[in-house]
DNA sequence: GTACATTATGTCAGTCGCTGACATTCGTCA
DNA sequence: TGACGAATGTCAGCGACTGACATAATGTAC
């Protein structure tokens, strides 16, 4: 499995300046637990932009957080899983920004707007999602787990609002799954034409055009 | 990374009894690596199929098959891609389907068309597909590499032909991956309606079923 | 504030997938 | 037959990940 990893510029941002809010509600053990952990998710961005992603060795992100490896696998279930940190975050999002559409909205509809909300979360992240995206591209491992992981719990979200709204069992009416895969391909090819812009290109709109083409797809007989 | 893993009755049937036909134009030296190649696959389904997927150890199979661990990979670039060892047959079969279409027909229909020649090739290799997709749903290691790999490899193909006959570039126009990951996504109902019925529906008439409702999706406006 | 229970972490040894290097065997072909 | 090359065996090693146990820091009850 070799691969071709990134060379980033040096100009290009490295990492999230992420606020490091640590809720002040929890005591400081929690908030410790929490510092170690955005530590490591900065050591592992860090390091992946610069070496790339099979280039680095968790024993070393795990060295230039200053914890252990051991205590990297207790925090991470896997070293993918270090790089998609945040995806609960943009999971449940997701799923909110689904379950708040009006119920008379026409399902398409729906589904389009709610993507275009997980649009706002790569502006908002714009540099990780960056990340991630040219990591994918350079990376077999990376780019599987994108997809069989985030990608898939994204989908999975789509496939039961939709069923919901339509108010069938998703295991026997194939058009929950149907319309969640046309979904999951309109946002995949507005990420990589964002990915290939360097990130310039305006997200809402590469995904919003890729989403139209959905309802035009009987066209195709 | 815990995972069920499952227990076949002892009425299931295990292995392809694989037509091990070796070409016979070919020398004893190729005949000998086709050979070994087969005894390995057949003692990864064996035991995939006893013992589950993530129990079982490469060295395990090798042993089976009376091999050295050294060369089950110089077979297979992974544990994943012995179970999955015959991508490339039926990824080729269904590329050949697809370019064999009329240039006249409609889209969709070639698309469909093309997918249901892929069902010929679930009921060719019945036990296999069942194992694969059992496998599949007890082992999130066989899970990814089924979506990541295996289904995404024919993804591309229908990309590639439907660009084809569009005469568009897939990076730009949307359509084909769109169509595509509409046609993955009925296919990959139709393969687990088929799975939960242990094999006993008859594939052809759910993915029809499944592929039918692409044309639909507009009517969910 | 002292004592006890919890929890995060460190350390260590080990498994398993996978690979490079080198030696050996065996089919092929002149 | 003898030389060449392809397939395999052997061995040592890397890296992701895990279980077990010890330790230290924190939270809590009194």
């Amino acid at each position: 499995m070799t691969t071709v990893e990134p060379r980033l510029e040096p100009g290009d941002v490295l990492v999230d300046p992420a606020p490091r809010v640590s809720d002040p509600e929890a005591g400081r053990r929690s908030r410790k637990k929490q510092r170690t952990r955005d530590d490591l998710i900065a050591a592992g961005d860090y390091l992946f932009a610069t070496q790339g992603f099979d280039a680095t060795t968790t024993t070393d992100i795990a060295e230039r957080a200053d914890v252990s490896q051991r205590t990297l696998f207790r925090h991470f279930p896997t070293k993918e899983s270090l790089l998609y940190g945040d995806l609960d975050d943009t999971r449940l999002q997701l799923r909110e920004s689904l379950a708040s559409r009006p119920a008379d909205e026409p399902i398409l509809v729906s589904v389009r707007e709610s993507m275009l909300s997980l649009a706002e979360d790569f502006e908002r992240h714009r540099d990780r999602r960056l990340l991630q995206a040219r990591l994918a591209a350079s990376s077999p491992a990376v780019s599987a787990y994108s997809r069989a992981v985030v990608q898939f719990s994204w989908e999975r979200e789509i496939i039961a609002a939709v069923a919901a709204r339509l108010g069938v069992d998703p295991l026997k009416d194939p058009r929950p799954e149907v319309v969640a895969g046309a979904a999951m391909s309109a946002v995949r090819i507005a990420m990589r034409q964002w990915t290939v812009s360097g990130g310039t290109l305006d997200f809402m709109t590469l995904n919003a055009a890729a989403l139209e083409s959905i309802a035009s797809l009987s066209d195709l007989g």
